[in-house]
DNA sequence: AATACGGGGTA
DNA sequence: TACCCAGTATT
């Protein structure tokens, strides 16, 4: 294969057409790498907001490892994907605790860090530091496959090998930076995945999937996620002021994030079968005039590989019960302090 | 090498 | 629907 230098095409298209976004134009690793996690399988709109309103609250690093855990979790609200937020607070801890609160400068201290692998290594290492290593995210992965045309799985192990030794040939070693901020915009504004518009690329006379038609079946994926159903009972227990809350601890869904009493059941209950439940009668039986005001069924709630159907119900006791002590007793105006998911988001939103 | 982990946008 | 997004950690 002739050497063509793709940076030379890639790089003066990106100065002409780069957004303008925050996390650019700054050598502070700090915020660079705070843009990196939060845009970690998330698009730049929807990250864009989260960005300005963490750095504004946690401006340098030891501002964030000085915050509580549950802090951090509510400006992370909504985003998805939370063990980037509880990574992000214990990395900013250690970068306090064993780097003295100045961020690790080498590429194998970076990568060390909770939350931070391979790409994000490279990306922080080259804007921040100039280093030179190449960033391979999933716009990289279809701007290569679709270019030199290569049906080798982006999922497999084969396809990360070989994406890997192939970008560390194509790096403009000598600007870095450039370089692999340049190949992720072009993935995301000209190489898109649907009806790409060829006719006004720059690389369209030397794109191998373009001559041969394939564009649109690159980049090859195998990875077939299967979508298991589970079905949460939500109990919005209160009184005049307060509700029943409980963080969720497991190895779950949501982990660390705040939500109602549950009850999960491996297939849709009525309300009839709800109330035989061992759960419901622990909590409710003796309860002091229990009362249900409303019972919300939101749309199914979809996630990368599991389908929650939820139905919440609300219900109204005169004053709680001592079963209800295994539950935080929480005043609706502290329900700010507390992370939930977007489904707990809904139904709170969609009451009142 | 697979699987788990969110939420939203697009065609 | 199906696919994808500036991926990483765990199994």
């Amino acid at each position: 294969m002739n050497e063509w230098s793709i940076g030379d095409v890639i790089i003066p298209w990106y100065e002409r057409n780069r957004r303008d976004l925050p996390w650019r134009n700054t050598d502070d690793p700090y915020l660079i790498w705070i843009s990196e996690v939060i845009l970690q399988q998330t698009r730049v709109v929807q990250g864009l907001d989260y960005f300005i309103r963490f750095v504004e609250r946690f401006p340098n690093v030891v501002s964030l490892a000085e915050a509580e855990e549950d802090e951090v979790m509510t400006y992370w609200q909504g985003l998805g994907y939370y063990s980037r937020a509880r990574n992000l607070h214990r990395a900013a801890r250690e970068v306090v605790s064993l780097y003295g609160g100045e961020f690790p400068r080498s590429y194998k201290e970076v990568l060390s860090l909770k939350g931070i692998g391979e790409y994000t290594a490279a990306a922080i290492c080259s804007f921040a530091y100039r280093l030179p290593y190449a960033a391979i995210d999933g716009n990289v992965y279809r701007v290569l496959s679709r270019l030199f045309d290569i049906d080798i799985p982006i999922d497999s192990g084969r396809g990360r090998t070989y994406f890997a030794e192939l970008s560390r040939r194509l790096l403009d070693r000598f600007r870095p930076d450039l370089y692999n901020q340049a190949m992720m915009e072009f993935g995301a504004l000209q190489c898109i995945p649907k009806s790409p518009d060829c006719e006004h690329c720059p690389l369209n006379t030397r794109c191998m999937a373009r001559a041969k038609g394939k564009v649109e079946q690159l980049p090859v994926k195998v990875g077939k996620v299967q979508v298991k159903p589970r079905y949460f009972n939500y109990l919005h227990v209160h009184d005049e002021t307060r509700f029943l809350l409980k963080k969720r601890e497991d190895k779950d869904i949501w982990r660390n994030l705040y939500e109602f009493p549950l009850i999960e059941s491996d297939k849709p209950l009525t309300f009839l079968e709800l109330q035989q439940t061992e759960e419901w009668n622990q909590l409710l039986d003796g309860a002091d005039r229990p009362e249900i005001r409303r019972v919300f069924e939101p749309p199914k709630h979809v996630l990368s590989h599991r389908v929650v159907y939820a139905v919440f119900y609300e219900i109204k006791v005169g004053r709680f019960s001592p079963a209800m002590t295994k539950f935080m007793q929480v005043s609706k105006e502290r329900s700010g302090d507390y992370a939930f998911s977007r489904l707990m988001q809904l139904y709170w939103e969609t009451g009142r």
